[in-house]
DNA sequence: GTAGGATGTCATGCC
DNA sequence: ATGGCATGACATCCT
C-alpha cells in the first residue's frame, strides 16, 4: 500500500466500488477515511458483491423455475449463437435503453453489456420489447430506488402492492424475461485449459458450488418438482455451452460457467490485478441425476430437437454418437449416487482434458459397468425432460396414474413440444417396463419348461423302471403258473386211472373260482361252464 | 472383428 | 376413443 501505484490502484478500486454502490446511498467521503477504514470498506463492498452475486443466482434460478411453469420453450442460446448481434448495439440503437435504469444502473449495464458476442439476436428482442413494458419499467424503477441489494423476492411484493391486480401476474413474467436476458449474459463458455487439472479440486469446486448456503431461498421450482424425489433434487447452475466452439460443445459438454458478477461488473478495459482477482472463474462439473432436472443443457435441447425432426439417417446417427458421448459422460445415477457421479464425471473429464481425446471411452473408464450402462440408457429420457424443462420427473410422468398424470400435465402449461415429449416418455416408459415384464415372463415360461422337461424325464425313468419290474414279475408269474398247470395235469386222473394229455385238455379258470377241465376243441371263450364239462376241479 | 446377451424402442393387436 | 398391456422384431450397447 505504500508504493505509490499501488496506491494508485487501491484508490483507482476504491473509485470503482464507490461508483457500483453509490446506489445503496454510499458516500464518497467515507473512502477518504483512515487505511484501515479504505480496508474496512473493501471488505464491505466484498460482501456486498458476493450478497449481489446470490441474488443473481437466485434469480437465474427463479427464472429458470418461472419459465417451466409457464411452459415456454426459450430457444438455445448455442443454436442462434452464431447469427448473434452484439447486444450493446440493440440496446443502445433504442431510445429507451438511454434512460433505462438497467443502462444507468452500474451492476446491471455492466451484466448487459460485458458480453456483446454471446447474446442471442433472439434474447435481445425480447429484451427490448420486454423493456418497453410499462410494469417492467415500474420494476426496473423499483430495482433502480431500493438497490440492487434489495432481494428480488422484496423487489417483486413491493411492485405487486403497488401494480394493478391485472398487471401483477404479467409484470412477474416481463422481470423474469429481464432477469433471464440479464442472467443469459454470464455465460460464457471459458476454455478448456481453465479447467483444474486435480479431479479433488474439480469435485470440490462442484460441490461447494452446489451447497452454497447462501442461495437457500426455496425457488417456485421446487414446489413444481415437488412429485420428484426431493432427496435428489438439487439445483443447479444452468448449464451452457458455447457453440460457437462445437468441438468443445461436443466434447466438454459439463463445462459449466458460474462467473461471478464482480466479473460482469466490472467495466471493459478495467484491468487492475485487485480487480482481476475478484474475476473467480468457476468450473463445475455438473452431475445430473434423475431429478435434477432445473439445469438447462443447451446441447441436450439441440440434440433433442434435431434428433426429433431429422430425417436424414446419418445426421441423425451422428447426433445419436454424439447424445451417446453425452450421456455416457453422465453419470445420472437413480440412486442418488452423488459423489460416484461426481468422480466419474471427473475421471471422464479429467482424461478428456489430459490425452486431448474427444471421444469419451467407455471400456477405458473402470466405473463403466453394466450398472453405468443401463443408468445410461434409463437416463436418455431424463436428459430429454431436463432439456425440455418438463415440470414433472420421469419416474411421476410414467408412473402417476392416469387422472394424476393428466391433472398433472393440465396444470402445467406446457407447449406442444413439451406435451409431445411428456407423452413420449410416458409411453416409453410404459413399454420398457412391460417389455421387462415380458421378457421375465418369457424366462420365467423358459425356466419352467426346463423344469418340466426334467420332471418328464425323471417320470420317464421311473416308469421305465416300473415297466422292467412288472415285466419281470410277469414272467414270474407266468412261470409259476405254468409249473402250477402241469402240476395240476399231472395229478390229474380220468375214471380209468390214467392221466389227462394237456394237449387235448386244458383247464380254465371260471368267475366264481371253479376250475373246469376242458378238452381244447370245445373250449368256451366265455369262461362258463358247459353240458360237455366232464368234471369240476 | 465378431458373437451373443441385455436392453430400449417401435409397431401391432388385444382388452 | 383412449390408455394400458403383451409381444415380436429390430437396433444399440457392451462384454
Amino acid at each position: 500500500m505504500d508504493d505509490p501505484s499501488a496506491q494508485f490502484q487501491h484508490e483507482d478500486l476504491i473509485d470503482i466500488l464507490w461508483r457500483q454502490d453509490v446506489d445503496l446511498g454510499v458516500k464518497r467521503e467515507i473512502f477518504d477515511g483512515c487505511l484501515r477504514q479504505r480496508e474496512e470498506e473493501i471488505t464491505r463492498a466484498r460482501e456486498r458483491e458476493l450478497k449481489r452475486e446470490r441474488e443473481l443466482k437466485r434469480i437465474m434460478q427463479r427464472i429458470q423455475k418461472l419459465d417451466k411453469e409457464t411452459g415456454e420453450f426459450l430457444p438455445s442460446p448455442s443454436s442462434v449463437n452464431s447469427q448473434a448481434v452484439p447486444f450493446s448495439e440493440t440496446l443502445h440503437s433504442t431510445e429507451f435503453t438511454q434512460r433505462s435504469p438497467v443502462t444507468q444502473n452500474p451492476l446491471l449495464s455492466a451484466l448487459l453489456f460485458s458480453q456483446k458476442s454471446q447474446k442471442p439476436p433472439s434474447q435481445e428482442q425480447a429484451f427490448s420489447e420486454l423493456l418497453s413494458l410499462p410494469d417492467l419499467q415500474y420494476y426496473l424503477d423499483v430495482l433502480e430506488s431500493e438497490g440492487s441489494s434489495l432481494p428480488l423476492e422484496e423487489i417483486t411484493e413491493i411492485c405487486h402492492q403497488n401494480l394493478p391486480e391485472p398487471q401483477r401476474e404479467n409484470s412477474t413474467d416481463a422481470l423474469c424475461g429481464v432477469t433471464q436476458t440479464i442472467s443469459d449474459s454470464f455465460e460464457v463458455a471459458q476454455p478448456l485449459s481453465c479447467m483444474p487439472s486435480d479431479p479433488i479440486e474439480i469435485l470440490e469446486t462442484c460441490i461447494q458450488t452446489f451447497s452454497d448456503p447462501g442461495n437457500p431461498t426455496p425457488s417456485p421450482s421446487n414446489t413444481i418438482y415437488s412429485c420428484s424425489t426431493p432427496e435428489n433434487q438439487v439445483i443447479l447452475p444452468k448449464c451452457h455451452i458455447n457453440s460457437s466452439d462445437s468441438t468443445l460443445s461436443e466434447f466438454c459438454p459439463y463445462t459449466i460457467n458460474t462467473s461471478k458478477p464482480e466479473q460482469l461488473n466490472s467495466a471493459p478495459g478495467r484491468d487492475a490485478p485487485q480487480t482481476l482477482l475478484q474475476f473467480e472463474e468457476r468450473h463445475v462439473l455438473l452431475g445430473f441425476d434423475d431429478s435434477a432436472s432445473v439445469g438447462s443443457v443447451d446441447l441436450e435441447t439441440s440434440l433433442y430437437a434435431a434428433d426429433t425432426l431429422s430425417n436424414g439417417q446419418s445426421d441423425k446417427d451422428e447426433l445419436e454418437s454424439i447424445q451417446s458421448d453425452y450421456t455416457d459422460l453422465l453419470p445420472l445415477s437413480l440412486h442418488s449416487d452423488a459423489v460416484d457421479a461426481t468422480l466419474y464425471e471427473t475421471s471422464a473429464q479429467h482424461q478428456t482434458q489430459n490425452e486431448s481425446t474427444p471421444k469419451y471411452s467407455p471400456q477405458a473408464n473402470p466405473l463403466t459397468t453394466s450398472r453405468a450402462a443401463g443408468v445410461r440408457r434409463v437416463c436418455r429420457d431424463e436428459q430429454r425432460a431436463q432439456a425440455m424443462s418438463l415440470p414433472l420427473s420421469v419416474h411421476d410422468i410414467i408412473n402417476l396414474p392416469v387422472e394424476a398424470f393428466n391433472e398433472a400435465i393440465g396444470s402445467c402449461k406446457l407447449n406442444n413440444a413439451q406435451h409431445s415429449l411428456i407423452r413420449d416418455i410416458r409411453r416409453r416408459g410404459k413399454n420398457k417396463m412391460a417389455a421387462q415384464s415380458c421378457r421375465k415372463r418369457k424366462l420365467d415360461g423358459l425356466f419352467d419348461l426346463e423344469d418340466e422337461i426334467e420332471g418328464l424325464k425323471r417320470e420317464k425313468e421311473q416308469i421305465k423302471e416300473e415297466n422292467k419290474r412288472n415285466a419281470r414279475e410277469l414272467q414270474e408269474t407266468k412261470e409259476k403258473l405254468r409249473k402250477l398247470y402241469n402240476e395240476v395235469f399231472r395229478q390229474l386222473r380220468d375214471e380209468h386211472g390214467n392221466s389227462y394229455n394237456p394237449r387235448e385238455y386244458k383247464l380254465q379258470h371260471s368267475t366264481d373260482g371253479t376250475v373246469y377241465l376242458l378238452p381244447r376243441g370245445t373250449a368256451n371263450k366265455t369262461n362258463t361252464p358247459t353240458e360237455d364239462l366232464p368234471f369240476a376241479l
